[in-house]
DNA sequence: GCGAACAAGTAACAATTGATACTATATCAG
DNA sequence: CTGATATAGTATCAATTGTTACTTGTTCGC
């Protein structure tokens, strides 16, 4: 008897949390809008600030290069984003939402936060608040161990 | 200006804490023991309760029977593990720790216990159960938006 | 200006994980 | 019993995501 047990391990209940939660909003956006996670976000970050470079984007949003990639070619073939050059540099360009994504944008903003509502709704303000503060204290830590590699 | 501001956006931030904690728990285990999460995963609960099943296995752990199967199928070819009849069903083994997975095991725990410490070194143990129950309340609510399927 | 080092973005590749199909054994109705 | 249905486990296949390599354009020392 050592003191580990598995569903008490905080790092194993936070993934299956995770994996669930995340799950259910892909299954969501998918099944309402034709968007995987990574296309949304990247919709979410450009509505609140149009014009964005993809690495600025990868910078918001967390994700990859290369999942930046692929989303913003989907979005572009499905002409919800389009695509200025960057007078400023001739590799990148700068994305914006069009109109058909401006409007896509609006609908799916509101089911985002009915979801967010549903999954959270036992949790109060403060309650979620806290579990923000919490998440963003894991984040640092995690970044943390990484960086010192061992 | 929608109110959906990314970075509050719970799911989005759950998600990125817990990749960034499963980064740093998978690298670990990787390099110390040569051990990816499924595998892990299961030395811990066969080591609580010797001669499960992979179906109790898979229960258990809350891993997919494909999961499972190969993560046992690792372990045994690496010896950790070994594979009884079971007497009360020909289709299933029993798997039960070799000598040196349960020696493994005992080198694991109390890494496993000292990562988490890292990760949550900010938390009290007040807010460590805190939080807890509140991964507990999201896992249900995700189950409850999956049953109802939309 | 010119060549070396560097950054944006994409493509090609590899690793991980889940979905489906299949095999062997169990169960159960009649 | 015997055939129909279900379950444990594995193999095969598809989808997702990260890694590496490459192309094009930029920057900077000289």
């Amino acid at each position: 008897m050592t003191g580990l047990q598995l569903d008490q391990f905080l790092p194993y209940r936070l993934s299956i949390a995770s994996n669930r939660a995340s799950a259910a909003v892909a299954t969501a956006y998918q099944a309402l809008f034709g968007l995987k996670i990574p296309e949304w976000r990247l919709i979410a970050v450009i509505a609140e600030g149009e014009g964005l470079t993809q690495q600025a984007l990868g910078a918001r949003t967390q994700m990859d290069k290369v999942t930046v990639s692929r989303a913003a070619i989907a979005l572009v073939e499905r002409g919800l984003v389009e695509r200025r050059a960057n007078p400023a540099d001739q590799r990148s360009h700068l994305l914006t939402l069009s109109r058909a994504g401006r409007a896509l944008y609006d609908d799916v903003a509101p089911k985002a936060l009915e979801l967010e509502a549903r999954l959270f709704a036992s949790f109060s303000a403060r309650e979620k608040a806290d579990f923000l503060a919490m998440l963003g204290r894991i984040e640092d830590a995690a970044a943390a161990l990484d960086a010192e590699r061992g």
